[in-house]
RNA sequence: UGGGUUAUGGUGUAACGGUAGCACGACAGAUUUUGGUUCUGUUCGUCUAGGUUCGAAUCCUAGUAACCCAACCA
């Protein structure tokens, strides 16, 4: 019965690590940097080190790597914590690399002692000329040879803040010659005279990425430190910091990064963005951030089913973006209240239906839910239905209106198209139908039959509301082939707002938690801009349209 | 003139020497008061060349391609 789901990489690492009595339980930890919003690649990794903690049994903690003061920033600690916590996950521990600051510099005195780091009063210029390059070995720096005891009392005056910015690093001492370029001496402390969101300015020493990472896992006891394929090259170093220092030996491991089709996943780039103003901010609906993806109307349920569909592997990937489309489409058509909105309207007029009246239709909140509740949609003598719902001289396979030509409206009855109204230029202003009273929905003895069902909104009872839809934001699919500026790629249609859409009243009462799907439209929910003069909906996605594709073959 | 990682349908991902499977997409059909949903079926793959083996995606040898590494970023 129990269908076996194969394991991933790490997966199979951890099961032997459990099996052999490596571990009795396992801790990870999502290690982001607070330098700008989470987006769904994040969403990949969190629910990968989450997940794995939630089956194995163990701890997950957020630790802000927080050791670069000039581009981190509080409101995007802030930003984190509420998306993990949107995305469904607990963190056991809340901590920041900056707490261990102190440890740090003790672990660093302790490499000193060992005489496996200096400091060194090269440039910076100087010592990227020192690494040599990948082909050709590295040279040694004049100040590599200084006594422990010389090391030891320049540390000391670098911390306590008699040397500016770049004057002096602390470099671990290792091999320049090393085929791995992260072993060539690398820096493990620098000067930077910032205020730190948390540390304030208690310090002016800062650890490099390398020297605070592993330790981190190290201090926090994680047992599988997972993280991207590009830091396979720092992996050598980060053994070697724990080996030296003699802690405990969290490992790493590492995965490939999420890409998607026409998505732009560098953090770098998105800031880029939003400060160029492209796009409006880092929750605007078309970024691929986990705050925008929320505004857009996206559940947590339909990431963490993507995330859990892509897999976890060491391949270079990059995937379509149908997929997360595909699964937050399945998962609203579970949870989306139904209703009709009439986007560009046409009106119609049913001749043989009385002026002043009106029916109120009930029709179902969720057809998919056997237990579904259901509204009451006011219909009378006119009505607005969508322009494209009818065509004069319609193709073999248009089942919608046409002069002659019956549909069904939802919910109503099935009406007949008699006449085509226009004006001085040839518009169509209004269509003329008669309705069959017999068709009445839910008791229907007409007899006939209809191919089409169409939406539709009363016009007298009408609300109006904007609606933004929204498109891919680039127009190229691998955005890691892109040379050149980001902007040239901009997708120029990613935002189209109609104003002044038509929805059934219903909606006047919509809700920020509440999911809709305007009928053959798609899936929208109220945007935050909704205030008592507007009514503002986000397009999710759109319904999957085979018309559309059909069309198109003409 | 280096080191590292990875190669399975269009896109992802399994198969751990023994029937190349699953999902998304595409295509065709059924159902449908949403051209949605649901259901059924079809299409399409082991980077190349050798070798080992009764049997190779899997093991060996040699190639090829892609990606990563020379930030006082993470």
């Amino acid at each position: 019965m129990s269908e076996e789901k194969s394991l991933n990489f790490i997966e199979e690492i951890i099961e032997a690590d459990l099996k052999s009595g490596k571990y009795k339980t396992i801790a990870t930890r999502f290690p982001p940097e607070p330098n700008g919003y989470l987006h769904v690649g994040h969403a990949k990794s969190i629910c990968l080190n989450f997940g794995l903690t939630q089956k194995y049994g163990g701890t997950t903690n957020l630790r802000f790597d927080d050791t670069n003061p000039v581009k981190e920033d509080v409101e995007y600690v802030d930003s984190i914590k509420q998306d993990v916590k949107w995305l469904g996950f607990e963190w056991a521990n809340e901590l920041y690399a900056s707490d261990y600051f102190e440890q740090l510099y003790d672990y660093a005195v302790v490499l000193i002692k060992k005489g496996l780091a200096y400091v060194d009063d090269s440039t910076a210029e100087e010592i990227a000329a020192q690494k040599g390059t990948p082909t050709h070995a590295g040279t040694e720096s004049p100040y590599r040879n200084r006594t422990v005891e010389e090391n030891l009392e320049l540390f000391a005056d670098m911390r306590a803040g008699k040397y500016k910015d770049g004057e002096k690093v602390l470099r671990a001492k290792i091999d320049m010659a090393a085929p791995n370029m992260h072993m060539r001496d690398p820096l493990l402390y620098r000067i930077k005279h910032a205020h730190h969101h948390r540390t304030g300015d208690a310090w002016c020493i800062y650890p490099m990425y390398d020297f605070a990472h592993g330790q981190s896992d190290s201090i926090e006891k994680i047992t599988h430190s997972i993280c991207t394929l590009e830091f396979i090259p720092h992996r050598q170093l980060y053994d070697w910091c724990i080996e030296q220092l003699d802690i405990f030996p969290s490992k790493q491991y590492e995965f490939a990064r999420l890409n998607m089709t026409y998505t732009l996943m560098s953090k770098r780039k998105l800031l880029q963005l939003v400060n160029e103003k492209i796009v409006d901010g880092w929750d605007d609906p078309r970024m691929p951030t986990i705050s925008a993806m929320r505004r857009r109307g996206y559940t947590p349920e339909s990431i963490r089913e993507f995330c859990d569909r892509i897999g976890i592997a060491k391949r270079d990937n990059l995937i379509d973006v149908g997929l997360l489309e595909f699964c937050v489409r399945e998962h609203l058509n579970k949870i989306a209240l139904r209703r009709m909105v009439v986007f560009d309207p046409v009106k119609v007029v049913l001749t043989n239906y009385p002026e002043n009246e009106t029916e109120l239709f009930t029709s179902e909140d969720n057809p998919e839910d056997p237990n579904t509740t259901s509204r009451e949609i006011p219909f009378s003598r006119e009505l607005y239905i969508e322009r494209e719902d009818f065509m004069e001289d319609p193709p073999k396979k248009f089942f919608r209106l046409a002069p002659g030509q019956m549909v069904r409206l939802k919910s109503a009855y099935i009406i007949k198209c008699d006449e085509v109204v226009k004006d001085a230029e040839g518009n169509i202003t209004e269509i003329r139908c008669s309705y069959l009273p017999e068709s009445k929905s839910g008791n229907d003895t007409s007899g006939t039959k209809v191919k089409g069902t169409l939406h539709w909104v009363s016009v007298q009872h009408a609300i109006t509301a904007e609606v933004r839809s929204y498109d891919r934001l680039f127009k190229i699919e691998d955005l890691s082939q892109a040379e050149g500026e980001i902007n040239e790629y901009l997708n120029p249609d990613s935002l189209h707002i109609t104003t002044n859409a038509y929805a059934e009243p219903a909606l006047k009462t919509a809700k920020f938690d509440e999911r809709y799907q305007f009928l053959r439209k798609g899936y929208y929910t109220l945007d935050k801009d909704t205030s008592e003069e507007k009514i503002v909906f986000n397009r999710t996605v759109t319904l999957k349209d085979t018309w559309a594709k059909e069309a198109k073959k003409g």
